[in-house]
RNA sequence: GUCCCCAUCGUCCAGAGGCCCAGGACGUGGCCCUUUCAAGGCCAAAACACGGGUUCGAAUCCCGUUGGGGACGCCA
């Protein structure tokens, strides 16, 4: 069994995945990927009350869409099912009585304590090296509660033993749990899993991260815009280092670099800003078909989606993406900046046409508009140098002309290069647009 | 209150005694490119919390202070 690495990913579904837990996950995944261990995902579902159906789908859902497949767990199974803690109560009452039995445990008030022994504990932490507690500190924690169902303590033991976790990758705000639960090993007589605790993750303010500082759920993250292979990138470099200097990593670049030496000490803050920086980075590195999956959603839900983006007009689709992509930080933004292209209808901004349209400029623009219907080929080149050509013998700016065109043609002061741009709206548009503009002047 | 953890630019990290009058990234400011907005390139401002030790030498080791976080449930 020697170098053998099975972790695991216990959540308690009293609520979605938010980014910390995701955080936990990702560390026990590319721990165990990185050595060719086991995954395992285990419901610590041991309080009824609290836990539900939907959460446990929901915290599915989340480690699905960052792409965290687990090796044992609910729907897979494994040699160690099942992986629900409130299918195993039997083995948590048999543990509980075994102490109860060498005098380790003790009835009160219909529920079982462990009787704290005398002396110190320790353990050595992977991040955080010796941790030591004295026991007098530690008073008899229950065990077993009075219903019969055991505490977190117990089932966490009786588990790890159970499934033969070797590592325990968890938010820090268990180490001081941990001394009971090494209490626990010791009075199972057997040898505790090595112990790693991640810092937490904290809002902007240094508190501990909740809804007040935003979107909190990961599943909140795909709505919004944000590539799962950016967040999974961002997650893993908050709070974990892989030495250098290179930020940007792929899953698999991760997966061959992770160590759990890597993980720094201290809380780290959630910094929206670098997360969007990440995600425009992995947005620019994927490949355009894989883009136009992804835009394809947004598109659809702002009406802006045709099936013909499918086949008959997939180059162009393709090609208004690519002119796009370096001004986009979140994938909805496609169905913002797209408007143009994928839309009839121009919507006009007034700052843009108050700022562009000069009551001057529409004489020569009528004109310049004339010089489009005729010039070919019909590309950014030739367009640009038919424009600067009339411009020069016109007397007139050729950025004035430029502007003015873009309002025309897109609605806004701010667009791609208005050569590309034209090209891909197409010269029907763009002359009928050109033709409706004329009104704006003034 | 008690116990535990942590402490390098605003933020995330590098740094594991001399390579550091501290390096990278995000963000910020400026310049370049340029038809706008981005992207890209270049430059800049920006930190070793404080006080004691140890050492020839400390961001790096030790102690204390301060600050932040966490845990003290028949929640996990």
């Amino acid at each position: 069994m020697l170098g053998v690495v099975r972790v695991r990913f216990a959540p308690s579904p009293t609520g979605y995945l938010h980014v910390g837990g995701a955080r936990t996950a990702l560390f026990n995944w590319l721990y165990a990927r990185r050595h060719g261990g086991t995954f395992v995902l285990r419901i610590e579902d041991t309080d009824a009350e609290r836990s539900s159906w939907d959460m446990v789908q929901g915290i599915v859902d989340g480690l699905h869409w960052l792409g965290l497949d687990w090796d044992e767990g609910p729907d897979v199974n494994g040699p160690h099912a099942p992986y629900f803690q409130s299918q195993r109560l039997e083995k948590y009452r048999e543990h509980a009585q075994v102490l109860v039995r060498e005098g380790k445990a003790y009835a009160d008030e219909g529920a079982i304590r462990f009787k704290v022994p005398e002396g110190q504990t320790s353990f050595e932490d992977l991040v955080h090296g010796p941790v030591r507690f004295e026991n007098e500190h530690i008073e008899n924690f229950v065990i077993l509660r009075s219903d019969g169902h055991p505490t977190y303590h117990l089932s966490v033991v009786v588990d790890d033993l159970d499934m033969e976790i070797t590592h325990v990758v968890r938010g820090d705000d268990h180490i001081s749990n941990t001394p009971k639960q090494v209490l626990l090993y010791q009075a199972f007589r057997r040898t505790p899993p090595a112990f790693a605790h991640v810092p937490l993750i904290m809002g902007p303010d240094k508190k501990r991260l909740s809804k007040r500082h935003g979107a909190t759920s990961v599943m909140e993250y795909p709505r919004l815009g944000y590539l799962p292979e950016a967040m999974v990138n961002f997650l893993a470099l908050l709070g974990w280092s892989p030495g250098g200097d290179e930020e940007l990593f792929t899953r698999d670049e991760l997966v061959s670099r992770f160590t759990l030496e890597g993980i720094s000490g201290g809380n780290a803050v959630f910094n929206t800003e670098k997360l969007d920086w990440f995600n425009q980075q992995h947005m620019l590195r994927l490949p355009l078909d894989d883009l136009a999956a992804r835009v394809e959603p947004f598109l659809r839900d702002a009406g802006l989606w045709s099936e013909e983006f499918r086949d008959g007009r997939r180059a162009w689709f393709l090609e208004v993406l690519a002119l796009l992509r370096p001004r986009v930080k979140r994938v909805g933004q496609f169905a913002e900046d797209g408007r143009p292209f994928f839309e009839d209808a121009v919507q006009y901004e007034p700052d843009a046409v108050k700022k562009h349209m000069k009551p001057e400029l529409r004489e020569p623009f009528d004109a310049w508009r004339a010089v489009l219907m005729s010039t070919e080929p019909f590309e950014p080149a030739a367009l640009e140098a038919a424009l600067r050509r009339f411009a020069e013998s016109g007397g007139v700016k050729a950025a004035s002309l430029i502007h003015a065109t873009r309002v025309a043609v897109t609605g806004r002061a701010a667009s791609p290069g208005l050569f590309e741009v034209i090209v891909l709206v197409g010269r029907e548009r763009t002359l009928a647009r050109m033709t409706s503009a004329l009104a704006l002047f003034g």
